[in-house]
DNA sequence: TACCGGTTGTAATGTTATTGTAATGTTTGG
DNA sequence: CCAAACATTACAATAACATTACAACCGGTA
């Protein structure tokens, strides 16, 4: 994804942009409104973030220019202003959704993946890695080392949930309701089935396994 | 945390209900806004969600009244409608984020979660850290210094509770009803196993203890 | 309709890890 | 120096998880 980070302050728009390229983006920055509205016209962003206050042409007034322009690329506004009417503001502006410094990295990266998407609902990640382990979700194939895995439906999708949450622990209430689409306990072993077919296939043949039993707890994927 | 569902749809009032408590919160559910209304004044909540259109009395007019009782407990407002002036009109209103329908529950999570954090930063730790030693709540893992610690479920549960109340004596009964779920005295001796047992683990490797005996009081866990 | 191959859930059985208990040892404060 | 409080250890019961085999199901086809 493409984002313009437009803000003066260097060091806030180096954090932005650091935490969006580790979130596998391409991040450009401006220094002020000025610049920031041409770059915004020059190039096909997905996504803009815009600082509220700075020199020379304020946040507000750039998007109004941007809207007047009939360009709809989807803008985040940051402002430390908080109140009812400056956000009242922001959005009149033409703004697509506003978030008050200070604020924490996740949820910046969580709003602008989620303007991205409404926008362009494809944007989102199509391809998976995990070690050496990788899910190519277009193609619906996984690959581990050099050699391909040929997985059933419902092994795709819960190899693709764990996937997308590697590194974390995946509960097994969890898995009901994002594999199974099941809003009750089944009492039935279908998860403990289903892991041992995936490993099976994921981790048997490989001397390293990447699935891992957290006992109590469910599941955890990690390299 | 504490969240309140105001949603007369009962089926998705259910599927956010389930999907928070998933991930470790309380939530309660009203059918609509007059009851809505009650309870929200009755009860302390961290969150409330609010679906715009209800019978009875609507989302929004719920949202002025509780603001009008002074009432600031942060609101994240549901709607169909997403065009600017609806926007603008729910944030009029007193809503401090709005989610337009259809969302994603991972979305809602992310908002409810930022608006409870925005309000009270401690609310949503994910990370636990005493000194060298550090916890990752969504990870399951615990580490001291360089080494990573392997803990049993039960381990997991004293440490964390002792993490969060670092620095504080922590009783014996507090224990038995936080980490064990018992409401009596079972008359054995299962603390001071656990308790020896995790400090084989978190201390006896190392140079310096974190967790301290406080005799006839409990245990205290400090740098 | 009956058959078939492939997929998925269930149930039975096997395996291992975790936890509480109890026995015994050690420290502490009066 | 005694008693109470706490610490440690070993072990057996049990709960959690893994594996295997099989039966139900589903869509397509003769």
């Amino acid at each position: 994804m493409r984002i313009l980070i437009v803000e003066d302050d260097r060091e806030a728009a180096n954090y932005i942009r650091k935490g969006l390229r580790e979130s596998g983006h391409v991040a450009d920055h401006a220094p002020d409104g000025e610049e920031g509205l041409e770059m915004a016209r020059a190039a096909e962003y997905d996504v803009l973030v815009v600082d509220r206050m700075m020199p020379r042409m304020d946040g507000l007034t750039m998007v109004a220019a941007l809207r007047a322009d009939n360009i709809r690329t989807p803008v985040l506004i940051l402002s430390a202003l908080g109140e009812v009417d400056d956000r009242v503001e922001g959005l009149k502006a033409g703004g697509d959704d506003y978030l008050v410094k200070p604020y924490a990295f996740a949820e910046l990266l969580a709003r602008v993946e989620a303007l991205a998407r409404r926008r362009d609902p494809d944007a989102v990640k199509t391809r998976l890695v995990v070690g050496d382990l990788e899910m190519d979700l277009l193609a619906r194939k996984v690959v581990r080392g050099e050699e391909e895995i040929l997985l059933q439906p419902r092994e795709f999708r819960l190899l693709e949930f764990l996937m997308k949450h590697s590194g974390q622990v995946v509960t097994r209430t969890m898995l009901l309701e994002k594999v199974w689409d099941y809003h009750f306990d089944p009492q039935t072993n279908v998860i403990d089935v289903h892991i041992s077919r995936l490993r099976s296939k994921i981790d048997k043949p490989f001397p390293r396994a990447l699935l891992h039993t957290v006992r109590g707890a469910g599941y955890r994927l990690q390299a």
